[in-house]
DNA sequence: GGCGTAAGTTATATGCTATTACATTCGCGG
DNA sequence: CCGCGAATGTAATAGCATATAACTTACGCC
C-alpha cells in the first residue's frame, strides 16, 4: 500500500511515474513563458526529485521539448475534436477555426511552444511529436466537410490552417490594437472560413467540369 | 590615423564600433539557430572582445535581442520596398507577399527570431523595435493600393499579412511535404493576394452604397 | 594638458545542462 | 522466498552562459 489516499504517496525513492509528471509540469511552466521557461532543473524540484532524474526519462531538453509539444498537439486536438462534435448552428469548419484561435490566445505560451520552435519541423518521420501533427492536421482536413479529396482537400485544409495561425500569432504580437482587438480577430478568422469555403466549392465545380470535359 | 587601410584597426583597446559589430554579429548567428543561437559570450569572443564587454551596449540579453530584431524589420521593410518600387506586371500587393514568403524561408531563423518570440510583444510603444515593426505594416497598408482608408483598409492588410505569415511558418514547420512544396508555398500566397483584392473591392463597393443611401 | 566619462578588462557569483559513478528499489525466475 | 538484473534515483562534478563588481584605459572636451 504505498498510495492509498492523495496522489502522493509519502516520500519514496522511485517517483512511480516521473516521466509523466514531467510533461505535466513542464507544459503548466510553458503556458506562461513558452519553451524557453521550461527548466530541467526547476521541474526537477519542483517534483521532489533530484535534478539529474529527469535524464533517465529523456536523452536532453530538446527530447523533453519535443514530448512536451506532442501532448500539446494532442490536448488541442481534443479540444478540436470537440469543437467540432458540439452540435450547433454553425458549420465545423467555422467551430474549428474559431477554437484554434481561442486555444491560441489562451493557452499562448503553449501555442508558441507548439508552432514557434524548430522542434517539429526536426522531428522525425514516424515519432511521436511527428504523428501528434499529423492527427491535428487531419482533423482540420475533416472539418472541411467537403466531398473533395486528396491535394485539393489537403491544400485548403492547410489554407485555413495558416490563416487562422497567422491571425494568432500577430495577435500575440500585439498588432491588433484598440478596444476592437477581439472583434477583430473573430472577424478575420470569420472571413477566413467564409472564403475557403467559398474557394472549396468553386474547385469542386472546376473539377467536374473538367472532369465532364475529358470523358 | 587608427584605421586608413582595412576596415579593422590593428588592436586597440576600443572596439570603435561594438554596438553595431554585435547586432551584425548577432544577425549572422540569428540565421541559422534562431535567437537561441545568440549568446553574449561566443559574440564577444567573435569580435576580439572581452566576454562582459557587450554589457556596456546592452542592459541584458534581452536588450539585445530587442536591437537585433529591429534591425531585422528594417531590413525587411527595405525588401519590401525594393519589391513594391520594382516595375512589373504583378500587383504591388503580390510582389509584396511573395517578397514576404522568400524573405521568410530564406532567412528563416532570423524570421522566427522576429516572429516567434516575444520580444515584440515586449516592446513597449515608442520603442525602437515597435516603430520599426509599424514601418513594416505600413507597407503592406501602402501595397494594397487601395483608396479605402483607416480601418478597412488596416483590416485587409492584417489579414493578408497573417495569411502570408501563416504559410511561412507552416512552411517552416515542414507541412508541405513532397515536391510540389514550392509551388503550392507560392500558389497559396497567391490565392490570397487575390481573395485580398476581392475583398476589399466588395467592401469599398459597400462603403459606397452605404454612403450614396445615407446621403 | 588635465579630467570626466565612455568603453573595455579581470575576477567572480549564480544558474542551467549534462555526464559519471554509485545507491536503491522493483519485479521476475528459480 | 530469495536473489539478481534492470530500472530508476542520488551525489558529485564538469562546462558553459548570463550577469555584476571593481578596476583600467583611452577619448574628447574645455
Amino acid at each position: 500500500m504505498r498510495s492509498q489516499l492523495a496522489r502522493k504517496p509519502e516520500k519514496t525513492y522511485h517517483h512511480g511515474d516521473l516521466r509523466d509528471a514531467l510533461i505535466k509540469a513542464a507544459l503548466r511552466e510553458a503556458e506562461r513563458g513558452g519553451a524557453e521557461a521550461i527548466s530541467i532543473k526547476a521541474l526537477a524540484k519542483q517534483l521532489g526529485v533530484s535534478q539529474p532524474a529527469p535524464y533517465r526519462h529523456f536523452a536532453d531538453r530538446e527530447a523533453l521539448l519535443a514530448a512536451v509539444t506532442a501532448e500539446a498537439f494532442r490536448q488541442l486536438s481534443t479540444i478540436l475534436r470537440e469543437a467540432m462534435a458540439k452540435p450547433s448552428k454553425q458549420s465545423k469548419l467555422s467551430r474549428l477555426a474559431h477554437a484554434t484561435l481561442d486555444f491560441g490566445l489562451r493557452r499562448n505560451g503553449i501555442y508558441r511552444l507548439m508552432f514557434a520552435s524548430r522542434t517539429v519541423s526536426c522531428a522525425a518521420k514516424g515519432s511521436e511529436l511527428h504523428e501528434a501533427t499529423r492527427e491535428t492536421l487531419g482533423l482540420v482536413i475533416e472539418a472541411l466537410e467537403s466531398p473533395a479529396v486528396g491535394y485539393l482537400r489537403e491544400r485548403q485544409a492547410l489554407k485555413i490552417w495558416a490563416a487562422v495561425h497567422g491571425v494568432v500569432m500577430l495577435a500575440e504580437q500585439g498588432l491588433f490594437t484598440g478596444g476592437s482587438a477581439h472583434a477583430t480577430r473573430e472577424e478575420l478568422v470569420e472571413d477566413f472560413v467564409t472564403e475557403t469555403k467559398a474557394a472549396l466549392a468553386l474547385a469542386i465545380k472546376n473539377a467536374r467540369r473538367r472532369t465532364k470535359a475529358g470523358a
